[in-house]
RNA sequence: GCCUCUGUGGCGGAAUUGGUAGACGCGGCGGAUUCAAAAUCCGUUUCUGGCGACAGAGUGCCGGUUCGAGUCCGGCCAGAGGCACCA
């Protein structure tokens, strides 16, 4: 009598048994001499609260590495914990009243029980939270130590002010340039703040990521270009008259295209460089002006998207090459005081942005570069600038040079003048890393009027935040809370002041895979690391993932790291989003997936019956209520069909849209696979025979395992989805074949059991069980297939005339390709198509493809 | 605006190095089983023309390289991720 899976009863069964053999405890590296090691990490969540489709997408994909890794004897590390800081914990403070540390806690004791139920082969043993005193106690010494090597340093930098709240905003709160809450226009205002000095590592962050052959090439680009090397010029135009107090020197602009420099109309300063800010001292034009820039945010997205502004500064400066002709200097909004020297020459012939600012201030545009292949006479320039290579004209001594000569030459002749130098500039800045809020870890240092910046002695870390804050107003709690700050100079005893800035939540997830690896112990830090499989979503291609590498090189520095290389994640995967359709109800409300049904092709309300718009599938979130409760889900279906269903369907790298749909069919395949060891169950097990069924369905269930092994290994779960879909097809259709092919289907029952434990490891547990395996499923070895019986004595090749397919033929492999071409010719679909016809040449590609041109 | 990626049937996607486009799944259609239904199983399903054998077209659009292009090159269009204080 066939039964059915019941998902209910046998997950928590098997979990608890997994549990009580702790089966996925991290081995010491004594405990598994010999073993190759597997680090094999997901990126930690943000306590929300509530577990999303995403996770359950990101956790399931890092855990069919995990299992397949232990299967293939590997002494696996698989941890997991808590990204904890961060401002949702201050809004919920700020609007519900609740500690952002008792919040903090619930959400994660809450997703930790969600967690419980997926599944995962995790070592909680090695849990942690960011915002553990013990965790960020440590970083603080951390910090410290970075501190005494000289990678850490204060400097004045920009933030969005909101005037009205009078709090620090963060982008995400600017909105179209006014503060989320208070709606006033936001300013921009100068900090002296906390800065890493990442660029001390520019080069080798630049030189070795492109060596990371494990990692995404898209995402190796996105940091190069982040990092973003330019060789150009340094060099000066002098003022022509007297020039602004304390700039006798003139104005330093950096530049990648000397070799258009005979085409400069103007020279333009950042907003707040230090000459506009003199200047607007005196003159109101200049003043409106920074006001106005300062408007626009501090994010680059904003400043590159804003209408060029600029207003004349009523200077003027000497052209390197020819003292007699000046150009006027302008400030404007394009220029970004953050890089090079926050000034720049404008060539606006050969530049866009260049080109829209003269064009809309009436300056002069004049073409230097000739597109290859063009007259001088036929070369204008109107609304598109031309930036490619060329050969240089209306330029004197760089006048039929290459691009690439005159920029040679321009540089050359700079240098002998004493006006510039070659300079390598990077687009890479320091990182800021001070944040005026309370849910953060606090910064370990005390001010101290008469010893200046002193830091915490290591006996008093951790400085711990204070419980007694209050979120009734906007701003630091830290700062006004009423002892907190206040403390003894650690160095001469005076009273001083604490520094009331906590760190970017960045740092908090730049090292947690160190923690992960060991709290203390160097050894066995450096037996784990690097991790051998990160993987973790594309919004942190460039960030996240700059930031922990930096983080590991300063960390091997002050000796914290034994990791020669400072590259924390060997191998890194970028996964997909998990989307889902939205709707809204006809007063324009959006509504959640379990609050509407299909009903005769169109979309209803669920009770009220009313009409509803499907609109665009997009990432789920909870504005647009397109998201399901992974927890729904495990109730109706079990975590073995969640998670089989966000690896099905695409490929990893790829968004997944989540349906209702494609669930329900997962469920009903996880009972079609069930069938098959529920048939084995009565009968007799036997070693596989070797009459033609069996051969058969042992090359079916072999090559499989084999197909299978390789596309987890290649992160193409997908694809490893489709090939257990055949092979149960092929089980299925091997149930009516003789009793002697019964061994064979045991063999090949055994090897799937085993195959489908990453995906689905409830029920492989269970399918294993029925079977009689022994042990866990989960602690069973790889089912590695034997190579006679992956291998075909023939293949399949098609026949094109002229590249169309015309016939296939089926040859011995390895057969000479005269043969092949004969037998080519000789089909009769193909034969036809040659008839009248004069062969011209046969291309035969082995064991792929014979295609035969004709006249 | 800049950097990066993606685009293939009704839908999600497969095609591993330039070599049979549409594996596998969802949905649809037809059938079996059933008193009936659920569940399950089998078949079929890119489009157009044809009763049919078959022929033609076809991987966002335009062009190119090649015996051969979803895959490579150039130019467009559309969508997504990131842009340094969201995590």
């Amino acid at each position: 009598m066939a039964t059915r899976y019941d998902p209910q009863a046998a997950e928590p069964k098997w979990r608890e048994a997994w549990d009580k053999a702790q089966l996925f405890r991290t081995k010491s590296p004594k405990e598994a001499p010999g073993a190759p090691k597997a680090y094999v990490l997901e990126m930690f969540p943000y306590p929300s609260g509530r577990l999303h489709m995403g996770h359950v997408r990101n956790y399931a994909m890092g855990d069919v590495v995990a299992r397949h890794k232990r299967a293939k004897g590997y002494n696996v590390l698989h941890p997991m914990g808590w990204d904890a800081f961060g401002m949702p914990a201050e809004n919920a403070a700020m609007e519900r009243g609740v500690h952002p540390g008792e919040w903090t806690y619930q959400n994660i004791a809450a997703m930790k029980a969600q967690f419980a139920k997926l599944g995962l082969s995790l070592d909680w043993s090695r849990e942690f939270a960011t915002c553990d005193p013990e965790y960020y106690g440590a970083q603080q010494a951390l910090f410290l130590k970075l501190m005494d090597e000289g990678l850490v340093y204060r400097k004045a930098s920009k933030v969005n002010w909101d005037p009205v709240d009078n709090t620090v905003l963060a982008n995400e709160q600017v909105i179209d340039g006014k503060g989320w809450r208070s709606g006033a226009p936001v300013e921009q205002r100068e900090l002296t703040q906390w800065f890493f000095r990442i660029t001390q590592y520019a080069e080798d962050l630049l030189d070795q990521v492109q060596k990371l052959e494990r990692w995404p090439e898209k995402v190796r680009i996105m940091q190069a270009n982040w990092i973003g090397k330019s060789t150009g010029a340094t060099f000066r135009w002098l003022f022509e008259g007297p020039a602004p107090a304390g700039h006798q020197d003139g104005i330093e602009v950096f530049t990648t295209r000397p070799d258009t420099l005979f085409g400069a109309s103007f020279v333009a300063l950042a907003p707040d460089h230090p000459i506009t800010k003199a200047l607007a001292e005196t003159n109101p034009a200049v003043k409106a002006f920074i006001r106005e820039a300062a408007q626009i945010g501090t994010s680059e997205e904003a400043i590159e998207k804003a209408p060029k502004l600029g207003v004349d500064l009523g200077l003027r400066v000497k052209h390197p090459f020819d003292p007699e002709w000046t150009i006027p200097v302008w400030a404007a909004n394009f220029v970004l005081s953050s890089y090079g020297t926050g000034a720049i020459f404008g060539s606006p012939a050969g530049d866009q942005r260049d080109l829209d600012f003269a064009r809309k201030y009436g300056l002069p545009v004049q073409p230097v570069v000739l597109p290859p292949g063009t007259k001088p006479e036929d070369h204008e320039i109107t609304d598109e600038a031309y930036v490619g290579p060329g050969t240089i004209y209306n330029s004197k001594f760089l006048d039929g040079l290459s691009t690439e000569e005159a920029i040679k030459a321009a540089i050359a002749r700079l240098e002998t003048l004493g006006q510039g130098t070659a300079t390598t500039t990077y687009r890479l800045r320091d990182w800021g890393v001070s944040r005026q809020r309370y849910w953060g870890c606090p910064i370990p240092v005390i001010h101290c009027e008469g010893c200046g910046v002193v830091p915490v002695p290591e006996s008093q870390l951790p400085v711990r935040l204070p419980d007694d804050v209050t979120f009734d107003k906007p701003g630091n709690p830290l700062e006004r809370h009423p002892t907190w700050k206040h403390v003894d100079c650690p160095a001469c005893g005076k009273l001083a002041r604490r520094e009331t800035d906590t760190l970017d939540t960045f740092v908090d997830s730049s090292w947690y895979y160190a923690r992960f690896a060991s709290p203390d112990d160097m050894e066995e830090r450096a037996y784990w690391l690097p991790v051998d499989q990160y993987v973790g979503g594309i919004e942190h291609a460039v960030l996240h993932l700059l930031y922990s590498r930096f983080f590991a090189r300063a960390m091997r520095d002050v000796g914290e790291l034994d990791l020669p290389s400072g590259e924390p994640f060997a191998g890194l995967f970028t996964q997909g989003m998990v989307t889902h359709e939205t709707y809204k109800s006809a007063g324009g409300q959006w509504l959640q997936p379990s609050e509407v049904e299909q009903k005769d092709g169109t979309w209803i309300e669920i009770g009220s019956g009313k009409a509803v718009t499907p609109g665009p599938i997009e990432k789920m979130s909870k504005s647009k209520k397109n998201t399901v409760d992974p927890d729904a889900i495990i109730a109706q279906f079990g975590a073995d069909v969640a998670r089989w269903f966000v690896l099905s369907d695409s490929p990893p790298e790829r968004d997944v849209e989540w349906t209702q749909a494609g669930v329900e069919g997962s469920a009903r395949f996880a009972q079609r696979l069930w069938s098959v060891f529920d048939e084995l169950s009565g009968l007799e097990k036997a070693p596989p025979a070797s009459d033609a069924e069996s051969l058969a369905v042992r090359k079916a269930s072999h090559k499989a395992a084999a197909s299978i092994d390789k596309a987890i290994q290649e992160f193409r779960f997908n694809s490893a989805v489709a090939t257990i879909h055949e092979w149960v097809t092929a089980l299925k259709k091997s149930e009516s074949a003789g009793e002697s092919a019964i061994g064979a289907r045991f063999e090949g029952a055994s090897m799937l059991a085993r195959c489908l434990t990453p995906f689905m490891p409830h029920l492989a547990e269970s399918c294993w069980e029925r079977i009689g395996g022994e042990g866990f499923v989960s602690a069973a070895p790889w089912p590695e297939a034997d190579a006679a019986l992956t291998e075909d004595d023939t293949v399949t090749m098609a026949v094109q005339v002229n590249g169309k397919r015309r016939a296939e033929i089926t040859v011995p492999k390895g057969e000479a390709n005269e043969a092949v071409e004969a037998v080519a010719h000789a089909h009769p679909d193909v034969a036809s198509f040659l008839a009248g016809k004069s062969v011209k040449k046969t291309i035969v590609v082995p064991g792929r493809i014979v295609n035969i041109v004709v006249a």
